[in-house]
DNA sequence: CACCAGGCAAGCC
DNA sequence: GGCTTGCATGGT
């Protein structure tokens, strides 16, 4: 990968494995959208980002380079190496197909307090509504960051939160959620539960921890556990991934949730979060497994 | 009008 | 322990 500043811009040269496109359409991340030009914005880490990509050159926008080195190459992952990732999982016709279709995807490295709230807000709820509630409360709690003449609002923090009531927080109609977003914030301001902590803890150490926080289960566990702590050994099954595995594995019938969880883990090892990307990815795209399929 | 959405907690047995 | 049920809201 080759950098080059352009005026106020950075640009990617050589990037591989790098779709922005799956990125953010792959359902790891709710605060970035499409622009009518294709590239995307959004906020991550404090900062408004826009970025583009044409074949395997990728645009920040409005970026320094040390803003590069410090939040964007580690929010992108940009130090591992998802070409050995995809060969290691390719090892069945369905898993070929899927890394084909999902080619591209990366896991970002968000910030693990957003999403312990995203993945609470986000259970028995779909992509859209998820995202227009994150938005009402970052814009309702968050600091403004003003960019190109728009306003844009940071996630907010535990410290900002600490107070709000359920009737504070109706403002974000994120339903019986909201008690449990409340039950999140009292646990890290009070310190029984912070970021290092969690940080410390090894994988089923920290899942326990998490699962303490009211409205954060087995699968929301494993998604902050994926895309708040880069733990890829945890592999959040859902609808979409249990429709998938039963379709693609199990002649269609159905399985419990520990049944695809250990075949998982048998079957991707370590790499159990690479592969739910992109199994969720092709199953939804493609909507595997519904009466329409 | 039902039924569903990146599930979970609480209440049963 | 496992199984069932209610849950806010909005889209189809």
């Amino acid at each position: 990968m080759e950098i080059i500043i352009k005026e106020n811009n950075l640009l990617l040269k050589n990037v591989k494995d790098f779709n922005l496109l799956h990125i953010f359409e792959c359902g790891q991340c709710f605060r970035f959208n499409k622009l009518d030009d294709s590239s995307y914005i959004g906020v991550a880490k404090g900062k408004v980002l826009r970025i583009s990509q044409k074949d395997d050159t990728v645009i920040l926008y409005d970026t320094t380079e040390s803003d590069f080195y410090n939040i964007w190459y580690d929010f992108f992952d940009f130090s591992r190496d998802y070409t050995l990732i995809k060969n290691r999982l390719d090892v069945d016709p369905i898993m070929h197909e899927a890394i084909k279709y999902g080619d591209g995807i990366r896991i970002l490295n968000q910030d693990l307090w957003e999403m312990i709230v995203s993945f609470i807000i986000s259970s028995s709820n779909n992509i859209p509504r998820i995202k227009g509630i994150i938005e009402r409360f970052s814009m309702e709690f968050g600091r403004p960051i003003k960019y190109q003449g728009e306003t844009f609002y940071a996630f907010p923090t535990p410290d900002e939160l600490y107070g709000l009531t359920r009737e504070d927080l109706s403002v974000i109609r994120a339903g019986y959620r909201d008690k449990y977003i409340i039950d999140a914030i009292n646990k890290f301001y009070e310190k029984n539960l912070t970021c290092d902590i969690l940080f410390k803890m090894p994988t089923p150490e920290a899942k326990k921890a998490l699962m303490t926080i009211l409205g954060v289960g087995n699968k929301v566990s494993d998604c902050i556990l994926l895309f708040g702590m880069n733990r890829a050994d945890s592999f959040p099954i859902d609808v979409w991934i249990k429709r998938i595995i039963e379709y693609c594995y199990f002649d269609n019938k159905e399985q419990t949730i520990n049944t695809i969880s250990q075949f998982a883990q048998n079957k991707f090892s370590t790499l159990g979060g690479y592969a739910q990307q992109y199994l969720f990815f092709y199953a939804r795209e493609n909507k595997i497994g519904t009466v329409n399929e």
